[in-house]
DNA sequence: TATTGTTATACTCTATAACTATA
DNA sequence: TATAGTTATAGAGTATAACAATA
């Protein structure tokens, strides 16, 4: 009843930590003020209700977080071993295994043995694959405009030039 | 030897995922070219290596990464509950214990029971701990200096801004 | 009965280390 | 001997469920 305590031990004004008017990203992850103005906890905070949210919003098209970043880098930079896949997403190898898996049994990618190194497995992207990354591009999208909605269009494109440049250093 | 098999079983160009000309953000992860034009895909990569860099940095200042954003958190809140805590980092209260005792142990905050309800801890700020914040600040800030080492300061003042309005929907 | 802090248990995820085959 | 893929094991991290104190 009682909820105008609005007080604490030292007299200050008592904490109000959820007396916000900031949305919440999601259910998922509620937004503290703290990180306005701190740009590594944004990206931090970012980064973790993408992966937070990614799984199940993705499920639609067949695809987790990792497999449609398996996807994007099999589009991008054509077929590769595992190896190399594993070195890009930061992984070990035997994360992967399952993971192709998956993608091949939904016919989004396939293996096949290099005949010039029959230890390497080639993973190419089919084009059922290639369907699902262009859903998966849009629901990322999605995703990324809810997580800020404070941003026209033309302000998410800005965000995205930016994070391109400072990703690619020596561009020159 | 043969470092020239740049052909591949259906005779189409090598795959080359390395021939980038793009520096690895740390030693810890390489930066995939799909990333480029992908926010949602740039966000989450550089979540991850944050999360994967920042321990190990913010180690000299006596803190981890989660232990940075309650910091942070007790800073701009104010001092708050554990429970209070633990919503706004998005994740089980029982997590936070251990690390608030580290906190404590070296003098970054203190626990006190609130007397109008003595179920409550209340977790304040100590100076020390305002000084460890600010250290962290510097750190955070030089490793995305260093992971978007293709921005100047100015530009990464524009990105900064543009999350903090993307974060911020309702300001109106 | 509900809630706060705490502890203990179980589960998920992934890195590490074998193992097989190819080189 | 070294490497690619695979599998099995172990460890870190965390959510879930109990527990004690207080409301």
């Amino acid at each position: 009843m009682n909820d105008s305590v609005n007080e604490d031990i030292a007299g200050n004004a008592r904490i109000a930590m959820f007396d916000q008017d900031c949305e919440p990203i999601d259910p998922l992850l509620p937004v503290p003020r703290a990180l306005l103005g701190r740009t590594g906890f944004m990206l931090f905070h970012l980064g973790a209700a993408l992966d937070a949210i990614a799984d199940s919003r993705l499920a639609a098209v067949g695809v987790d977080a990792r497999g449609y970043c398996m996807l994007a880098i099999l589009s991008v930079d054509g077929p590769g071993s595992q190896h190399e896949l594993a070195k890009l997403l930061g992984t070990a190898p035997g994360v992967l295994v399952a993971d192709i898996d998956q993608l091949e049994g939904k016919g989004f990618v396939e293996r096949n043995r290099d005949p010039h190194d029959r230890r390497r497995s080639r993973v190419t992207l089919l084009p059922a694959g290639e369907r699902a990354l262009a859903q998966a591009d849009q629901v990322s999208a999605e995703i990324v405009a809810s997580m800020l909605s404070g941003l026209s269009p033309a302000e998410i494109e800005q965000l995205t030039a930016l994070l391109n440049r400072g990703l690619l250093p020596s561009s020159g």
